[in-house]
DNA sequence: GATAAAATCATCCTTTTGTATGAAGGAAAA
DNA sequence: TTTTCCTTCATACAAAAGGATGATTTTATC
């Protein structure tokens, strides 16, 4: 590929003559070699043989290399961007909200009552008023309605 | 191409082997001749050219075969959708919710309370509680949250 | 081990929310 | 025109939610 570089272009017909004229001569020279040290006729058989089946090799590369250019199909797939939720973790640590008050919020988003959150979670409703209390007070809101509200617009909860 | 189709896969070898052993029998055989028949070596030097020539292009093509199929680029774009709000009529009039239950859920998904509403809209808050407790009827739900929750899954409000 | 933060639970009290029920005026459909 | 639905409002009661406060137990963290 990198030597099939060096010999394309518009000098690339000129190289390939002289490059046949020195094999003819090459030919010649071995035909003399062939006849005085005869002995010696397997190293120039492979060395020919090498020597055309690079030939061979550089010949094929040459004129396959048009057809070797890739084609790149570029085909734009629109994709609806609902993606996966991610989970706004500077805003949760900047208001300092825990993992349990997180937990609540999520379910109570979900719609579900104290008592209900406080079933799933094992607690007593107590508990989760507590926790529900210290969200409002982070997220400076009175309802849980609002503390959805505004969770969802920080990126809290999906 | 269609000739290195025959010769590939796993007997390639075989077959590569075999037409070696050839290449070399052939060779020896060309060596009597040439000492027995001095006068013809061009045709012999042509025909070993031609040969491994062809050789070396068959190499090639062998070689080079994987390198020219199309590559097909599938690049996904993104498509942002937080477009618009499309509210979901055909689920609005199904569940026969009425203009003004729409506006006290909106209201209520935006955190505000019955009295808060109440102001807004300029009515008394029970008239708040009856088109809220009418809403929950139609959306099969008993409190709020749930309310919001479902209406947002079916897109009712944004 | 001490300190701080988180998590747990409770009690008392207020506000909000939801349910049930009834009623009346107005607009649209049958 | 009658009926139906929407809208409005009211009262009374029940359930849920929220606020304030205090206390105990984990769990990190230094």
């Amino acid at each position: 590929m990198t030597l099939s570089k060096f010999i394309s272009g518009k000098k690339g017909i000129l190289i390939y003559g002289v490059t046949m004229a020195a094999i003819l001569f090459l030919l010649k020279w071995l035909e003399m070699r062939l006849i005085i040290i005869d002995h010696a006729f397997e190293i120039y058989a492979v060395s020919i043989a090498v020597l055309f089946t690079s030939l061979g090799i550089w010949i094929a590369i040459k004129l396959a290399r048009p057809k070797i250019k890739t084609i790149f199909v570029e085909r734009i797939v629109p994709v609806k961007n609902d993606g996966p939720f991610v989970l706004n973790v500077e805003e949760l640590s900047r208001l300092g909200i825990s993992k349990r008050e997180l937990e609540v919020l999520q379910l109570m988003s979900e719609g579900f009552s104290n008592n209900e959150i406080a079933d799933k979670l094992f607690l007593s409703v107590n508990t989760i008023k507590t926790h529900s209390s210290r969200l409002f007070e982070k997220l400076e809101v009175s309802r849980r309605t609002q503390a959805i509200e505004k969770a969802r617009r920080l990126l809290i909860i999906p």
